[in-house]
DNA sequence: CTCCCGAATGATAGCGCTACCATAAGAGCG
DNA sequence: CGCTCTTATGGTAGCGCTATCATTCGGGAG
């Protein structure tokens, strides 16, 4: 009796599938397609013994089999405007790497003006089953004109800022406040006293929370903040002016905490125009770890974000909404928080002895 | 007699199908595929009408099935080491869409430092199916261990970057030589004779392909070179001393041009420190288009790259040569410039009168 | 001891598309 | 007019996976 040989046809890419498993492990695809998708109804044993053959054999499930098999080739809309660049290159790592993952696609979509949100034209790109989730990174997730556009098309959307503005969709985000809470304790634990903070825009709930946090600091060390805060805008531009009249003050603060990067990158510049030494005559800190934190000289004591991170888990909190949607619930609600990290580096420093 | 009725499946997602298509412009599926892949023997006429059902339907193929059936859910690995952030998210935005296009997914890779090349760390990540094909974006695209393991592993390979190092790559690049000419060639047309360069990182290619450029840019206009040069290596801190040096000299120049924008920043700053206006005092062009240059103010001339154009490009080079391997015949090699541009902004301006 | 029920597993039939071969319809030729 | 040869098209069989339903089996209720 001939015994049947595995002749791979032709056609096939003679890679391992899920067949092999199940031929290794003596049980049937499906089951090992259950143990795959993390369903419930297999025995311990059984799913032991098929994992194990799974990681034997080197085998990965074929994403383009699995997503026509289950209908789910799953398109997420990605709309970004202009943030840094730095932050759009570390937000696509993260999200690309989740989207290979689950399976997913990344639509990604470039949001120029506020202009085209009003024409509706970002509703017509995903309404046009384009994309069936919509992630949303600052600033684009503080715009009310995008997110009201998208609720009405009731797309599924995930927003990766600091306010949960909308109370039906889902977050992802950091703690602004301790964060900047945290920045301030460390300037103070320094010896700093006269530490000043430039504001980033006042629309973006990031900025205000920054603030908050700063202010908690200052208090709780008993430090007046009257005097400290200088209004910014995110923008280079604006932390030029910014550091101009907080350096023009009769007494000049020692340290300067900047809403973000761009800003702090001015702060250094004015600094040095005036010669001043930062560290040594001016602690610079900012927030975000974006590009010019490191690109510039001194580097930037900053606060990081876990950009890539906070990309992939939107990425998941939106395929589960969606998940959940088709098996008929309705959408969930849910905000998720990550960590932080205080990184020093070379722009802070003690205050001069006076 | 039963008419068949159309009843869609409970599994199927209701979208349109090529066999609807098939049907509705009365060919069978197979002449519809063949029209979407653009294959020869299709008369004339029925390919017009195809297409036009198509367009008619809103039919856009499923990449999962496609994939699925040609056999070919190419893998394309991106292997980042640290461009600028800027570089990189204008990049992965063009590798993104054109992956997307064309039902390929992207893997992307990040190489911190070369001793993990050393360890054929990457080569044992790609060779292990994981990338049927490797883009290499600067600066790993010089990097001959990366080149080496991979030409190994016999894995396709497409370049970007200024020069061809290996004779059987694909590459994709803009031609550094003309823009640093057109550039300083736009200098001399605003009048500046003392034109300084500082140049990049020796071991670039590009570095010395734009020295070139400025070089037969200043000759052409019978200026002297041999005291205009000085040495950088992309970073800002080596423009920071460039740019030092050649402010210190008893005749500075009036006009200086970074090999990148990073240099540029620190050039900037340099002299701002010296209390000198940008543009009016000294005129301060870069190179690349990555977000100093629009960060900074005054905001920066500079050369643009297509950068999103040439990973996109990138990306379709290199699944044309995956195909024509796959076709039997061997690899093919190939060269691809595009256009960059010069993009004039607000630090550079004509000389001041003496 | 039978009967029923749920848990574990298997068999089958596609998902939407394309490789591969079969067929049909001309075209050219002796 | 029969024959080969090309060119346009169709039929069929999967690609690797999962939804769905069928089957098996152990065990507690009656």
């Amino acid at each position: 009796m001939a015994i049947p040989i595995h002749k791979p046809s032709r056609r096939s890419r003679g890679s391992i599938t899920i067949e092999d498993v199940a031929r290794e492990a003596g049980v049937s695809a499906m089951t090992v397609s259950r143990v795959i998708n993390k369903e419930r109804n297999v025995r311990e044993e059984t799913r032991k013994s098929v994992l194990e053959t799974i990681e034997r054999l080197n085998y990965s499930p074929n994403t383009a089999a699995r997503n026509l098999a289950a209908g789910e080739a799953t398109h997420i809309g990605l709309l970004y405007s202009n943030p840094s660049a730095a932050y759009l290159s570390q937000f696509l790592v993260g999200a690309l790497e989740a989207a290979r993952k689950s399976g997913s696609h990344l639509v990604i979509e470039p949001c120029e003006s506020e202009d085209e949100v009003e024409q509706g034209e970002v509703g017509r790109r995903f309404a046009n089953a384009e994309a069936e989730g919509v992630i949303l990174p600052p600033p684009l997730s503080e715009s009310v004109p995008i997110l009201t556009e998208l609720a009405l098309a009731n797309t599924p959307v995930v927003t990766v800022a600091m306010g949960k503005l909308h109370p039906n969709a889902l977050n992802v985000r950091i703690d602004d406040y301790a964060a900047a809470k945290e920045m301030t304790e460390y300037l103070i634990g320094l010896g700093h006293r006269r530490i000043a903070l430039i504001t980033g825009n006042p629309h973006h709930i990031a900025a205000t929370e920054r603030q908050r946090g700063f202010r908690a600091a200052m208090e709780g060390a008993g430090l007046p903040t009257n005097e400290a805060v200088e209004q910014g805008f995110f923008t280079y531009r604006s932390g030029l002016d910014a550091a101009e009249k907080l350096l023009n003050r009769k007494v000049p603060p020692t340290a300067i905490f900047a809403s973000n990067d761009d800003m702090a990158a001015a702060v250094v510049s004015v600094a040095h125009r005036r010669g001043l030494d930062v560290p040594g005559d001016l602690t610079v800190v900012g927030f975000d770890d974006t590009s010019p934190a490191t690109t510039l000289w001194p580097e930037l004591t900053t606060i990081r974000q876990p950009v890539s991170a906070m990309a992939a888990a939107a990425l998941e909190l939106l395929l589960a909404d969606l998940r959940h949607r088709r098996s008929g619930s309705g959408g969930l609600s849910q905000e998720m928080v990550l960590d932080h990290e205080l990184v020093i580096r070379e722009s802070s420093g003690p205050p001069k002895k006076p």
